[in-house]
Parts: structure tokens; C-alpha cells; sequence
DNA sequence: CAGGTTGTTGACGTTAACGTAAGCACTCGG
DNA sequence: CCGAGTGCTTACGTTAACGTCAACAACCTG
């Protein structure tokens, strides 16, 4: 599969039935400088699942975000694992029954319970690391005074 | 080395020529509930240089500190490289010149802005996180109403 | 002094998250 | 029709961060 195949499917549907545009792994790659690699990896976890187009990955707007969100959540110091439990989250759950539903507000206040611990520790990181800068300037701020100015 | 050397070590100095009080690696492996291996692997990696009684593994409380800071790096998805490069920062750097300190102060605002960095993306997923939650309460509040309560 | 606890040093195994390379298929421009 | 470009699969290599295991030493206790 290549760009112009891609183009030529875009563009032969001028109101395409459902799934408006659609990327090259590639072109993800580019976007998120990332390595194709990387990308297939992904789709070996299962945390992506892109379609076949001429036997060659075609992402749609939604793997693009989902991209998105797993490289976030990579940034944020996520395994793949629990990544994969963030993205399970934002499936089409429209049609889960009311017990479902409750379990899934339930996973997501987990997860953001551990976001919110982890951005504690960074937090507390960050408080630390001010101290030890407000020191430092502290004793440059004498030492540039003991040279009188 | 064992948990009486380490007493006996401490009980016989009223007051101890300036090291506190000393911890031996099990006593810190369960505080911090992690595995021996572990510390000592982070020792191999310059991490920790633990003093040694009786070949055995003395540890003192900025030790002990450190092993925290390492411990709260690695929740917060930092490498152990990475760690160590923080590690650096909190030395006896009274000693250096104001080129140093500055340089010193440069490399804090450096890991401070990346930490910030990860505290942005965590605040961001936690705001999608605060989405998803709500629309499903909404659809979920929607069922229920049409059950008539 | 036998046994248990606590410690030590290797050495090898493991998991996660990719990188790298080989070899083959398709498709397009010339 | 052919070479360049793009993509696919398969398989092996790599790095980080430990876990596991073996074999041994020091020490306290009964």
C-alpha cells in the first residue's frame, strides 16, 4: 500500500459511509516521530488495530488518537500493560447494561486515582528540586556578594 | 552483618561521630518494600554506596533518602539514568565555583521543566480520563431515568 | 557445636519494548 | 518491463531492570 492508493480511496468517496479519513503507518510515523517498528509493535499488544487495505495498515482517525493517547501515556511513564487498560476505556461502550457501566466509572476512577498519585510524586519531586535550587542560589548570591559586587 | 551488629554498633556510641543511625539492606528492603536484589542492583548502578561493617551493606539515612528519591523516580517513569542524573544534583556542592553552581542550577530548571512536562501530560489525560467518566454518567443517568426509577 | 538468620558474590534467566536485518510482494513512473 | 519506493512478515538481537538460584561466610542461639 502507498500514498497514492490511500489518496485515491479517500477521494473516490466524496461522502465516505462512515470512516472520513484515513493514514498511512508512515505518515503516523512521521507525525509522532515514531518508528514504524514501534507502530506494528503496538498492533502486536493490541493496542492497535488498524485495517487492511491492499494487505497494508489503514488508520483511521480514531487509531490516530488512540496513537496519541498511547504515546502520552509512554510520556507519562506507563507500561504498554496499563496503557492498554486506559485505551479499553474509551471503546464504544454505548450499549453496556447500567452493571457495566458502573464497573467502567469504577476503572476509571482507579486509573485517575493512580494518575493522581503519580502527579503527587512528581509534584513532590518538583518541591524538592526547588529547594535545592533556592539553596544553591542562596550560597551564589554570597558568594557573589563576598566579592563585593 | 546482621540486625545485633548493627545495635550493638549504634548502642555503643552515646553519641556517634556524626552518621546517625545505620540501616542494614533488609531493614530498608522492607520499608521500601522491595527485593534485596533490587538495592544492591541500584548500588551496582552508583546509585547507592552504602559504607561496609563487617562486609556487610551500611546504610545511613541520607542513603535512605536516596533510595526514596530513587524509588520516586522510577514511580514517576523515570529511567535509572535519569535518576541518577537527579541524584547528581543533591551532592555537597558547597564547594564549587559560581560557574558550577550555575551550571548546577541550569541542569535543576532542566529536570524541573521536564517534570513539568509529565505533570502537563498526566493533567491532560486525567482531563480526557474526566470526560469519558462523565459522558458515561450521563448516559448512565439517562437509563436509569428511563427505568422510571 | 548444630542450626537458623542475615549477609555476600557470581551467574544465569526473564520481561518489556523495541531495533535491525532478511527476503518477498505490490505498485507506480519512465 | 524494470527499478525505486513502500509495505509485509519472520526472526533474531538488545537494553533496562530486576528475579532466581547456588554456594559460601559470619554470627547468634539453644
Amino acid at each position: 500500500m502507498n500514498a497514492t492508493a490511500r489518496k485515491t480511496a479517500a477521494q473516490s468517496l466524496a461522502s465516505p459511509p462512515g470512516e472520513g479519513e484515513l493514514y498511512g503507518i508512515t505518515e503516523l510515523a512521521q507525525e509522532f516521530a515514531i518508528s514504524l517498528r514501534a507502530i506494528r509493535f503496538y498492533e502486536d499488544k493490541g493496542l492497535l488495530a488498524p485495517r487492511r487495505i491492499n494487505g497494508g495498515r489503514a488508520y483511521t482517525r480514531r487509531d490516530r488518537v488512540r496513537l496519541g493517547l498511547i504515546l502520552r501515556g509512554k510520556a507519562v511513564g506507563m507500561s504498554l500493560a496499563e496503557i492498554e487498560h486506559i485505551l479499553s476505556l474509551y471503546g464504544d461502550h454505548g450499549e453496556g447494561h447500567a452493571k457495566q457501566l458502573d464497573y467502567l466509572v469504577g476503572r476509571i476512577d482507579a486509573a485517575m486515582a493512580e494518575l493522581d498519585t503519580r502527579r503527587r510524586n512528581i509534584e513532590a519531586m518538583l518541591g524538592e528540586l526547588g529547594e535545592v535550587r533556592g539553596q544553591l542560589q542562596r550560597t551564589l548570591a554570597a558568594k557573589r556578594r563576598a566579592r563585593k559586587k
